[in-house]
DNA sequence: GCTGCCCATTAGCTTATGTTAAAGCGGTCG
DNA sequence: CGACCGCTTTAACATAAGCTAATGGGCAGC
């Protein structure tokens, strides 16, 4: 049937997070499948799993799809703040907090495991190395937002793009989503411009430099990166803040 | 002799800060002085207690004095991902980690408590309101992260600059730092810059504007804010991400 | 097969911010 | 006391990025 995390199954995704974060046990694994089997469920492009100022009371695994991280400005400027890729996790922990400080909509259709706070404390209790890979994957997504604030802050507009793409790429290699040196970038260019801190305009022209310096080919939504190795450069990309953490 | 956080013991902050993230019991206090007294020590301006690419094996709170989070890029461009405050935590879980992504140097003299891992470990097994306020204290920084993305993405310099402020004065406030409408700013513009993604002349030039429009006046690294309302109005600045969280 | 809509693209112009350079302004060290 | 030093301030100029507007392409619905 059903292996734990290493066919088809569902949760796949997840499995190969948290595996890179933690080595999971069957057991370790089978619990978390559990948990996430109870709570499954789905959202649309545009739908909105968490609103700005909402309590939240469960954490969600993201199974497959993309979502992304956003907070307005009274004047409707827009800021997504970090995309959440399959196999990350929406705050977990968060329901410790009065209320949530951001906005968190679905960029594609979305399918997801909800797992109540209760259910969630138990499972963290029960099991050491679940806590610990939970709280990595806070850490990582503290680590990934530090490096956007240079991203914007001291960044140039053809660095930070580049940057942006190494980054989405190296995060969805270990959970199998990419091929080859391609990868679905599920996302209007607006929204790139939106996680990026530039405008549409720009950011259009910054993809045509992009290109014409043959560093990506970006069409029907695919991601091809002729040269990582050169992307990267271009981007001053230091990989250090994504690792994996195999060791303790 | 020393009451528990309410007069002037080294601490002050700390338990200030703490007790608004979760109220602690006399003995979630005792236990958490007992700690901090065992690893009391000092930095000078411009140490640096962490180093990107350091493991690190021990958590640290700061009891007194300023602290920044920075990177840099290959070609020396820096930027300082968040200031370090009195009461707050450097990487409260940190060690679960192999290697930190940042680096952490002192802006001015510098008392902190260094709480060595298996110590720390052992506290939270041991008082699960405190886990909780750790928690939280993680928790709020990531929030702060997220904050300073959306500043540097979308508020031009003036609404930044003023932002800026606006934070640094409210999280100072819980601790007991502000005086009035006045609080300490012990760094250089060159620093600010660095935390706002501008160039030190520009930034200079919007402090001058600050100064001419009556919101601010600055001298001798002291802040005053002449009217907080009028300066998150022009900062567009929203209460609800730095909350202290009495509720659960 | 036309209409409308969303998204990508391009052009032309405006402006915020960066860059370089120089001067002012305390401190402090010798 | 004078020279240096770190920091702030100002000026003049350069440029990256924003803004407005128009066009084009693909796709869905009528």
């Amino acid at each position: 049937m059903r292996a734990h995390g290493t066919d088809g199954g569902v949760a796949q995704a997840v499995f190969r997070r948290f595996n890179a974060l933690r080595p999971l046990s069957d057991e370790d694994t089978a619990a978390l499948e559990h948990a996430i089997l109870e709570g499954l469920l789905r959202a649309g492009p545009g739908e909105d799993l968490i609103t700005e100022g909402d309590r939240i009371d469960s954490v969600r695994l993201v199974l497959s799809g993309w979502l992304f991280r956003h907070k307005t400005l009274e004047d409707g400027r827009r800021q997504i703040v970090n995309f959440i890729l399959p196999g990350e996790t929406c705050d977990s922990h968060a329901y410790l907090l009065s209320t949530i400080d951001h906005s968190i909509t679905a960029a594609t259709p979305v399918a997801y495991a909800d797992i109540k706070r209760v259910r969630f404390e138990q499972l963290m209790a029960a099991n050491r190395t679940l806590a610990e890979a939970f709280m990595c994957e806070t850490l990582l997504s503290s680590a990934i937002q530090r490096e956007w604030v240079i991203n914007l802050g001291r960044r140039a507009a053809f660095e930070r793009v580049a940057h942006l793409f190494c980054e989405i790429f190296e995060r969805l290699r270990p959970v199998g989503m990419v091929d080859g040196n391609s990868c679905a970038l599920p996302v209007t260019q607006m929204d790139l411009a939106d996680a990026t801190g530039l405008s549409v305009v720009h950011l259009n022209r910054t993809i045509q430099e992009l290109r014409a310096s043959g560093l990506i080919v970006l069409k029907d939504r695919t991601l091809t990166i002729s040269d990582l190795e050169a992307l990267k450069n271009a981007a001053m990309y230091s990989p250090n803040y994504l690792q994996l953490y195999r060791a303790k």
